[in-house]
DNA sequence: CTCCGTTCGTTGGAAAAACAACAGACTTTT
DNA sequence: AAAAGTCTGTTGTTTTTCCAACGAACGGAG
């Protein structure tokens, strides 16, 4: 494993003499793979084990709604990481990885990082993980501008989840619109003309979108 | 040190042996202390490095913005953390903690939680608790309702960091504006009216706010 | 069964934000 | 110095949200 300039300069490895580098790798169980321009490094729903590196290129963090339609939700050059939130958690990934250009990544075994280190820290990695997904998801639907985009963002992400386009809530209505930072009563209208639409479906706390082949029966 | 129920079953002693935890809070140089009601725990603008376990009671978490009007942001009971993000990346506190009743707290040394982890660990946790922190940070503005708000709410915290009431914003307003997730020229007229009303000063990316003796001069 | 409290959808008016377009100030380039 | 481009504030119009209030549906409790 050779120890290019953007892994020192890393703010992982930070403080690293460069001459430990190479053993500490090693019980990383490192792996480099190169990836052609568009290829997929992670895929949405896939669990890892291991964060991402970047040693070369960029790659986009992109995200996909229920519908298919994608947007750039963040990017990482050489030297940053990815997918550590997910892997720490042990949590499925509700973000895609995809190479921007040509990149060489590295692939870094969160596990073997903690040995060591006592449950203690593997508890406290968690916990700070965690709460980050949490932190990440709330900002996703609240960054929507409009009380129906917002709502459909929460909504896609729920049906992703389930792997379905059938799912239940866990927050009455008060609790969703606090929870989305948006007036209740106009929230309610929003989902009554979405219903209206054709482009879901729902009983109290059970929803069901629908695909656009469905929709307008 | 006695073990309390509520250590035990704390997510940040989870599958740790009861048998083991006298030590381990040995090592973290565990100090517990008792608070009256209406005790302020941790002061904004402070620094710890540890971070808080609840043994009895709870705690508020609070925020206090350039005006001094607070608010709170979190709750903490038996077996909860706190300010842990703020000892792990090494920054000032922007909340306040304050005991909601009668409550004891365990502080925790999170430097001694990773010795024997190496330099990795540190980087790794460190680099989580910033993003946790610049999550957080975001999400506070975001969470208000209106363009105002959020506005408000963004110059207030950046005259708490800079420690007065003028200081210089790293963003455009088109950036900014993004940010908080509003649109720009919507942002530009709502600046505008705090200038009218005497609320604030600014001339390109310099701000001014002013106490409210200063308004209406 | 009736009473009561809660949740939810709906409505109407007031307020705010989004959107599009434009003009002036300032920068950088030529 | 002139030109091109960017950033910012302003304006007017449309759309959306906010707010307060109300009535219907639902689910206990007496």
């Amino acid at each position: 494993m050779e120890i290019s300039p953007c892994m020192t300069s890393s703010p992982l490895f930070r403080d690293i003499a460069p001459a430990d580098l190479a053993s500490l790798l090693d019980c990383l169980d490192a792996r480099e793979r190169a990836y052609e321009k568009g290829a997929w490094l992670l895929r949405r729903g896939e669990w890892t084990d291991r964060l991402g590196l970047v040693l070369s290129g960029t790659v986009h963090i992109l995200r996909e709604d229920f519908w298919g339609s994608r947007s750039i939700v963040g990017l990482a050059g050489p030297g940053e990481i990815f997918a550590e939130s997910y892997a720490l958690a042990g949590e499925p990934l509700e973000v895609s990885v995809l190479a921007a250009s040509d990149a060489r990544v590295l692939f870094l075994r969160v596990e073997t990082a903690l040995t060591g280190c006592g449950q203690l820290t593997r508890n406290l990695t968690a916990l700070l993980a965690e709460k980050n997904l949490t932190l990440t998801r709330k900002m996703r639907h609240m960054a929507r501008r409009t009380t129906r985009e917002k709502l459909l963002s929460y909504l896609s992400a729920q049906a992703l989840r389930s792997g379905g386009p059938e799912f239940d809530i866990p927050m009455d209505r008060q609790q969703l619109a606090d929870y989305l930072a948006v007036d209740r009563s106009a929230m309610s209208a929003a989902l009554g003309k979405l219903r209206d639409e054709g482009v879901l479906e729902f009983r109290k706390n059970h929803f069901r979108l629908l695909e656009p082949g469905e929709q307008d029966l």
